[in-house]
DNA sequence: CGGGGTATTGAAAAGGTTTTCAATTGTAAA
DNA sequence: TTTACAATTGAAAACCTTTTCAATACCCCG
């Protein structure tokens, strides 16, 4: 069922044998155009018997579609940005579509470079996760004609085509989840705050603060990259500001990291301090003591940008996306103050 | 200095401008027969002014290199593979390579998609980490010339392109390190043994037992699908079957389901029964206890390939590579028994 | 200065597809 | 039966590069 192609056959050895021209073969492929209804069948009955695919090369040159879609994530190493990918995949491999990746290493440089390879490879469309290249070159790709799907990053004149978690909510839950429970003193871990995410995830953070009657202390927020150890540091230098007895931090990494750096202070989690993280890595599951969290629907992400991506293909335009909601994993790393 | 080229210049263009046929234009761009230094000069000095790029799909469509690899890999969604993938593209990059990415899902019909696919875009050279697709099938695909790399698998045809752990001296390292610990009795929950990787860890395992003088004992030996499911009913049955101090775990996932039984049947980790596993994900640092482990050098693998493949595409024959070994990490997990 | 050879160079073909444009066929109306 | 159109179809050009083959330029020697 899944023949390989006889050798390399092309559209003139299709045409000689269906005893039509090579440009009916062509119009029979690409649905253009009328063929009469007896010679269409004749033709598809001959591309189907020697599984004949016409050769992406002469395609390209001709400057049509590729089949291919370009994906730019920062680096592959964390699960994070794998599932994406997978999702992405999943959903084009369904299509037909094949993935040229690359990987930005978070510099701005090589993101430029993939753009530029992408542009070079006429690939049909684009998925983007680059947090350090500019707006502006974002755009220029737009002006190739070539449709684009952003995930967690927005830029206004491509808003429809931005896909984001909804971080402020996220933030609210995770906040209201330790309010829930009863704490009063919650301390925030943030992430870069350059980064709309972490900016998000601290909107949310005040906002459930305050929803509850309570004005957000401003020593009670630090900034840290999303690493582990910038949550060690950043939760010993809240250690030495003053007491709290909850702890939203602004990712995973950054949770285990505090959930180190408080240990290290003799404060056990989460009988004295409760931490919650964000994201959801498989880590969080196994960690101890296991963490409270708000679970990113990674895969889902992906599938979705994909699908957009082959709806505007097809010229349908972008699919109403409400912007993905995390959603609350409670584990062990949360409990009641002082239990 | 990375200036997007300019428009879309042909080959006509810069020949023009630099008062030479394409043909020359194309013998600088390619390095090929003599051309005149003072004339190769010039033409050089318009490739760069104008930043100029052959396009690719012209060069394809003459059967010439494409500049893009073709990695086959599982999955993403777990780290390891997004790792070896992110060890590939860093040499790739380096040589201005690009990378058409495709998963196998564990199915033997998306792997054989996966090299169609491979075959169609004619991909300059092959990273495969497949597990389901039967030699024959890899095989074929080298009769068409094209250079392939295998990691994780070995095909006696193949072999000098067949990148490998070295599984028996893991097993064997993993083991040695429990005696050494003091453990008699150890038992080893493998993975599915038709996977030449856990066979040979499992002949490590054994080699080492009788290297200390112990038999091994069969009963000692539950095989189990590399999950974390898997382990935890594995580590049931084997605490059904009798004692035992300590436990060599096929990999991470296994150890951490076997870390879950023990615990339910109130024996402690390790101050009961010692665990360690095989890999080192990032987890293995965090779960608790921290798992003791063999560190599976991901990055490095993915490199190792890379440039493998960069090697034979330059004619240079294959590097002699030794297999890579995996180096113990001692965390918590593992200690005296009885201590 | 002529001959033989080598080193450079360019013209043209090839690679596989799509598309334009003109030609042909078919159909319906007169 | 003829005319006027619309529906189909095919020939050929175009896309951009590499490579073959023949031609030209250059050099050294006699």
């Amino acid at each position: 069922m899944n023949r390989p192609p006889d050798q390399d056959l092309t559209i003139l050895d299709i045409a000689r044998e269906a005893g039509v021209s090579p440009a009916t073969v062509s119009r029979v492929l690409n649905g253009t155009a009328g063929v009469r209804a007896d010679k269409a069948e004749r033709v598809r009955a001959v591309i189907a018997r020697h599984n004949y695919r016409p050769n992406p090369f002469a395609r390209g040159l001709l400057g049509q579609q590729t089949g291919v879609f370009g994906v730019l994530v920062p680096q592959l190493e964390d699960e994070f940005y794998g599932k994406i990918v997978t999702g992405v995949e999943r959903e084009l491999r369904r299509e037909g579509m094949h993935l040229l990746c690359s990987l930005g290493h978070d510099d701005p440089g090589e993101e430029a470079q993939a753009l530029e390879l992408f542009r070079e490879r006429q690939v049909d469309g684009l998925i983007l996760l680059a947090d350090q290249i500019d707006d502006a070159a974002i755009l220029r790709q737009m002006e190739q004609r070539v449709p684009l799907v952003l995930i967690n990053r927005l830029i206004p004149e491509l808003e429809p085509h931005c896909l984001r978690l909804d971080n402020v909510r996220g933030g609210y839950d995770a906040t209201r989840h330790l309010l829930d429970l009863g704490h009063r003193r919650i301390a925030h871990i943030a992430g870069p705050l350059e980064r709309p995410g972490a900016r998000e995830r601290l909107d949310g953070y005040r906002t459930a603060l305050r929803e509850a009657g309570l004005e957000p202390l401003e020593w009670l927020v630090v900034e840290s990259e999303f690493s582990e150890d910038g949550g060690y540091l950043a939760c010993k230098r809240l250690l030495g500001r003053g007491e709290f007895t909850a702890l939203f931090a602004g990712n995973d990494q950054l949770a285990l990291g505090a959930i180190a750096a408080l240990r290290e202070a003799g404060l056990e989690v989460p009988a004295t301090v409760s931490v919650i993280g964000f994201d959801d890595r498989t880590l969080a599951r196994f960690c101890f003591p296991a963490l409270t969290t708000l679970h990113y629907p990674m895969l889902e992400m992906g599938a979705r940008a994909a699908r957009h991506l082959l709806a505007l293909l097809r010229g349908e335009g972008p699919p109403a996306l409400s912007r993905l909601r995390p959603e609350l994993v409670v584990r062990s790393s949360t409990s009641a103050p002082g239990s």
